[in-house]
DNA sequence: CGCTCGGTTGATGCACATCAAAGGCTGTGG
DNA sequence: CCACAGCCTTTGATGTGCATCAACCGAGCG
């Protein structure tokens, strides 16, 4: 509990919580605890019992189902504020559709479901926002599946920019998560080499740069031309 | 109106309006009408002011967003009981983020969304209903997406496989709406000539028949083989 | 009767996967 | 402190699934 409370001013400096008492956070926070997480460790695993959801509070996660030929495809990246399993709620047996790992050191506020049907559904902002946060991400579900037939540069480039589009104005178009080409193959349903020889055609030509996973994004009005069309 | 309680009694036979009384369901149509569509007839154009929600009630609509190369990309199908522009309610100024267009003569019932804030949001039951249709549709894209490499006759054999797995139990596992080679490759991001290559193997082998674009699966755990690891 | 629309088939080419090999960097244990 | 294993990145050579292009057929339709 000591541990929620601490974590509750920086809770509320997230869209999601904005505008709310602590008392209020405290109602809305009911029963949760705070998960660390260290790089790649799992938070919850594909087809686990699923009896809470919860909001990245730092770091960032990868979410990832497994395709039938057994690799990991990388369906959705979170960063804070997102919510993770928000669709249980709504079920009877529900089981987490995919898995969660952390990329790097993060921290998760796991919210039992008890407490979303007692406190959350009194709140329509709270739904208003979970809903936000759901259509931003089926958006983006839909927008890589119209790119389906447009060539792999024009995926990269539109993982890109979707990532640095959340950042505040000021942030140097650095993308927020350290990605490595491995995960940018894994969550665009290409091979590494591939991805590695868009991306380093691109660091010649001063579109991008990257020193330590940290990747800036120098031009984005020429990363967009690649998946929006011109004419 | 009129229009609309003549229809209340097919409503309440939908999953979403089970177990409403009349007068709640008058309550929560509020404002309403339906929509009658003939064979690709538009129903709301990607990029229009949404100022209204609504549900399939027969017939079906395809789903589609323009993919930069300019062609049409379908994302969805949605059939009787499908939520569309779930999410509209939300946002402030809301714009549809795909178009719809119904296959063959179609309803649909057009909702405002000011009922959905007045009468939705006080049923928890119906808020429930929602998101569980569209955590449906998020893993529907979602699996889709852990499909990326696999090779086309995988993504045809899941397509079809979860449009008999809506249907009820008896209904000799017949697709329930009229489906074009190329609207197939359309959802997919594959071409017509490819689909039809793969399909008309199947046909070949007995795995499905196909009549005036009546597509009836007869071997729906030979498709299931393959796009799911056997070993 | 020309029209569009859906289905089909074959030939050709390309974008990207796959395979192979190697170097840097980090952590870990003998 | 060094050796070794794992992970990430990179580059080149080779192969292939599927797109593309082109042509044709039958059916419905104004």
């Amino acid at each position: 509990m000591t541990a929620i409370e601490a974590a509750i001013p920086e809770l509320k400096a997230l869209p999601l919580f904005k505008d709310y008492s602590s008392e209020q956070m405290l109602r809305i926070t009911q029963g949760g605890s705070i998960q660390f997480s260290n790089h790649r460790d799992l938070l919850f695993s594909q087809g686990n019992p699923a009896d809470y959801f919860g909001i990245v509070i730092s770091g960032a996660y990868k979410l990832s189902k497994i395709s039938p030929i057994g690799e990991d495809v990388i369906v959705h990246f979170s960063t804070p504020g997102d919510v993770l399993a928000a669709f249980i709620m709504a079920m009877p047996n529900p089981r987490f559709p995919i898995s969660a790992k952390a990329m790097g050191p993060s921290r998760f506020l796991k919210i039992p479901k008890t407490t979303y049907i007692e406190a959350w559904l009194k709140h329509p902002e709270l739904i208003f926002k979970i809903q936000n946060l759901l259509s931003t991400r089926m958006n983006l579900l839909q927008d890589q599946k119209a790119l389906t037939k447009a060539p792999l540069s024009a995926k990269v480039a539109l993982l890109l920019v979707k990532l640095i589009e959340k950042q505040p104005e000021d942030s140097a178009n650095i993308v927020p998560i350290p990605l490595t080409r491995k995960e940018i193959a894994e969550s665009l349903g290409a091979s590494v080499e591939s991805v590695i020889r868009i991306m380093s055609e691109w660091s010649k030509s001063g579109l991008v740069s990257t020193n330590d996973q940290q990747i800036q994004v120098l031009r984005a009005d020429k990363l967009v031309e690649l998946f929006c069309p011109i004419e």
